[in-house]
RNA sequence: CGGGGCAUAGCGCAGUCCGGUUAGCGCGCCUGCUUUGGGAGCAGGAGGUCCCCAGUUCGAAUCUGGGUGCCCCGACCA
């Protein structure tokens, strides 16, 4: 195995699967499109989890578990929904030996088991709201797959409430959006546009879907996460109605929303550099990773005597701290290797900081090496820990601030696109056959129409088709 | 599905054009000794249906025919 991986500089791509299997983070596996998730990526994985898990039940939440297999017939009672996964779906015809009466699906998303479930649990407005979220694999058949970015069959979670109103649902949808921004900046240090999909992108059999669009080390988009308002689209495929305070039934209001394994895939391509992962404090698997430095059995005692001085103290301040005490491999060695993993800080131990009472730490973002006491240690980690997690979303939002173009000019945004230099913002008059010509043109499509974009001022037009235009959206290629 | 490429040790490859002893190399792996502050050194060792099937030949990793699998590039997608 050769020791680095892949400039960035060289070939973005390889250099991503490099450190997807450098890092050992997952692996090919026998059947086509689909990955192995090694322990330590999934720890990663474990992370992400908890930290959502724990946001999901503070909103109200409860976690419960739907089959894999759905009736065929189910996934074709919403038109829209049908039309758009119909194509992408693995289909079981037998069972035991012998041809199954009806073909099951292997559970593309969940909605049309969930919703047939909800008919029999929703009869009042007393069973309203219902909070429901769900771990687990879905499969979808896609043509091209990349580890963790598209897997034939992929890990996620997906919510899928029910509501008395449309706004109540509405509300719903932006929460959870919100939630995934929080996840996406506050713990995976990873900026986000937040906005709304244009009728193309959005999910099939929403009424509106919502978004979380990140850019990546190669300044293209990845659709992190995305909420969705299904409006009574499913209430009405599956006959979900509610008895209303003035005894009149009413179809429900719906939602889902759902984040999956391709957030590991996010957080190898926003942090990342030619060394390998840089993962943010509050998600690694180990924050800090202490090697110690020996030459003889003597020196060894004294050392490792010292790294439990330092690990002890910090484990109690709730530090996850992994001590790399392998006997089969040098320091020099372990250095890369935990570079190559992300593990935020490093602490070297040797013979000489013991006789001096000191370590070494070096940060694994910016490689940078400090000599302090070990009292200073275990007293600073934390705050060093915080720090970084700081200065990765800070200078991950400066980076996708630098490569963002705003402009009215078409040829100025097709030179931007055609470079690869980043996200485009730009007024859109909120047609389809716009948003197709600039695909056509440039590849790039509209991530989102953003929250918080620029008004639209009087008199402004579509750089594309000179007519008026309604919203500033933000193009660019994506994964 | 269209276009291109590949298949030889766990991984990466050479050998194939022009058939000929026991099929090599690097990394990894095992054993021992010496090492250990940025991917250790030396010595010894294990490991192969040369993708599969058929054919040509005294003889096939190498030539011929067929098949299979994988990768990359384009049309769908969290």
């Amino acid at each position: 195995m050769s020791k680095g991986v892949t400039k960035q500089s060289e070939n973005y791509s390889r250099w991503y699967t490099d450190v997807v299997q450098k890092a050992e983070l997952a692996d090919y596996s026998p059947v086509k499109g689909c990955m192995v998730i090694r322990p330590y990526g999934y720890s990663i994985w474990e992370s992400l989890q908890q930290t959502l898990d724990r946001m999901f039940k503070d909103t109200g939440h409860q976690n419960a578990y739907f089959p894999m297999f759905i009736p065929q017939s189910y996934l074709e009672k919403e038109a829209e929904h049908v039309e758009g996964f119909a194509p992408e779906t693995a289909v079981v015809t037998h069972g035991g030996g012998k041809e199954l009466d009806e073909p099951l699906v292997v559970r593309p998303t969940s909605e049309t088991i969930i919703w047939s479930m909800y008919q029999k649990w929703i009869g009042s407005y007393r069973d309203l709201p219902l909070l429901i979220n769900q771990w687990a694999n879905v499969v979808r058949w896609e043509m091209r797959t990349r580890l963790f970015l598209r897997t034939t069959e992929f890990l996620w979670q997906e919510g899928h409430t029910a509501h008395a109103t449309f706004d109540e649902a509405e509300e719903e949808a932006r929460r959870m959006l919100e939630v995934y921004r929080t996840m996406a900046e506050e713990y995976m240090a990873i900026p986000v546009l937040t906005g709304i999909k244009s009728e193309s992108e959005k999910f099939a059999g929403a009424v509106h879907t919502y978004t979380i669009e990140a850019m990546m080390g190669d300044k293209k988009a990845l659709q992190s996460g995305t909420s969705h308002n299904l409006g009574q689209n499913f209430a009405k495929a599956f006959d979900v109605q509610f008895q209303n305070e003035n005894n009149e039934l009413e179809y429900v209001y719906a939602t889902s929303w759902g984040v999956s394994t391709r957030l590991v895939g996010a957080l190898i391509m926003a942090h990342g550099d030619d060394q390998g992962l840089v993962l943010p404090p509050k998600l690694a698997p180990h924050q800090a990773v202490i090697v110690p430095i020996w030459r003889n059995d003597d020196q060894k005692a004294e050392v490792m005597e010292a790294v439990d001085n330092i690990a002890s103290p910090l484990r109690e301040k709730d530090v996850r701290v992994h001590v790399d005490d392998r006997e089969t491999v040098t320091p020099g060695f372990k250095f890369n290797d935990w570079e190559m993993k992300g593990v935020p800080l490093r602490i070297e131990i040797g013979p000489r900081d013991v006789e001096n009472d000191q370590a070494v730490l070096v940060r694994r973002l910016t490689r940078e090496k400090a000599t302090l006491s070990m009292d200073e240690v275990t007293s600073t980690v934390p705050d060093i820990l915080e720090d970084i997690q700081q200065t990765m979303f800070d200078r991950a939002l400066k980076f996708r601030e630098d490569n963002t173009l705003t402009t009215t000019d078409y040829d100025e945004l097709r030179e931007f696109i055609d470079n690869d230099s980043g996200f485009v913002l730009a007024p859109w008059d909120g047609t389809g056959e716009t948003e197709e010509k600039v695909k056509d043109d440039t590849r790039a499509t509209i991530r989102c129409i953003p929250f918080d974009g620029p008004e639209v001022e009087d008199g402004a037009e579509d750089p594309v088709s000179g007519k008026p235009a309604k919203h500033w959206v933000y193009y660019s290629r994506a994964y």
